[in-house]
DNA sequence: TCTGTGTTTCCTGATT
DNA sequence: TAATCAGGAAACACAG
């Protein structure tokens, strides 16, 4: 997508992340923000891959989990075949996320199959589905690969088994530590992630290598700013903000080349492999 | 209340 | 000259 120099960011993201995807508002699509309402006549078999993504990012994302701690690639599919995964198959997928996921989807379904507002991933308040391990990342041999473990395309109902009940209402104990959601460097990952919603912000340098560029570096600051709810971010303190993660090595240094960065070994979910 | 984390804000100086 | 980069310092919000 080209975006013309009079276009203003609202509008930008309006055409890329907004109702022309069926999405009422950026918010709705951008991890973080407090309205989170899909549209209620939005059905998940009718989703595109993307939407699929958005959907996980949500979850992911209310729930303040890291989006990196599940594989993506093992939800390369839209949505009739999202609806069609099984109870066990999320959890191959997405291991102690997956019942999280479960019932999302489950719910979602049967929002769109019987129109009942009973409040979009309406997730109850009580449970906590915070990832069990302190990081549940996924290491290049142990991402699940569904041509090993095909997901079976028998979907369940609402789990009904002791086990499985025990999985839904038991809370985890151990939390991650992440106070404020996504972080900056998982929004900007994310909108690299998104190429088609990506409405020339940021683009790949090199993407085997991590490296992309800032093409609206003042876009993307104001995007991250209303993310926070905070109207007065600048690229400046955005990239002070990025600079704090070459010590924790989330980011490389690259030099000579000005709104470059690469991502460093430490960020997780960039890689193609990983997605 | 204290502490740690992850920014956010402001600043100075250097570089492009 | 403006934009950006680099990094120090302090403040802030939040969760545990």
């Amino acid at each position: 997508m080209s975006v013309t120099p009079s276009t203003t960011l609202d509008s930008q993201l309006t055409a890329t992340w907004g109702p022309a995807n069926s999405y009422p508002d950026v918010s709705l699509v951008m991890p973080g923000y407090t309205s989170r309402i899909w549209p209620h006549d939005s059905q998940p078999q009718f989703w595109s891959k993307y939407q699929v993504w958005e959907w996980l990012q949500q979850v992911m994302d209310m729930h303040q989990i890291d989006a990196s701690s599940i594989p993506f690639q093992n939800f390369d599919m839209d949505g009739h075949q999202l609806c069609s995964l099984s109870y066990q198959d999320f959890i191959r997928a997405a291991g102690s996320v997956g019942p999280m996921l479960f019932h999302s989807i489950t719910e979602l379904k049967w929002n769109g199959q019987y129109h009942v507002e009973i409040g979009p991933l309406e997730l109850k308040p009580d449970l906590d589905y915070s990832c069990p391990f302190p990081d549940v990342s996924y290491p290049p041999g142990e991402i699940y690969d569904p041509s090993i473990h095909p997901l079976a395309p028998d979907a369940s109902p609402i789990p009904s088994s002791p086990e499985i009940k025990r999985s839904f209402s038991r809370p985890h104990q151990v939390k991650k530590h992440n106070p404020r959601g996504t972080h900056l460097w998982e929004f900007i990952r994310d909108i690299l992630l998104n190429p088609e919603r990506n409405p020339g912000l940021i683009k790949w340098e090199d993407r085997t290598e991590g490296v992309f560029r800032f093409l609206k570096s003042e876009a993307v600051a104001q995007l991250w700013g209303k993310k926070k709810n905070n109207s007065s971010m600048t690229y400046e303190k955005l990239s002070r903000a990025m600079r704090y993660y070459y010590k924790r090595e989330i980011l490389e240094r690259v030099d000579g080349r000005r709104l470059v960065y690469k991502f460093g070994r430490n960020a997780r979910g960039w890689r193609e492999s990983e997605k």
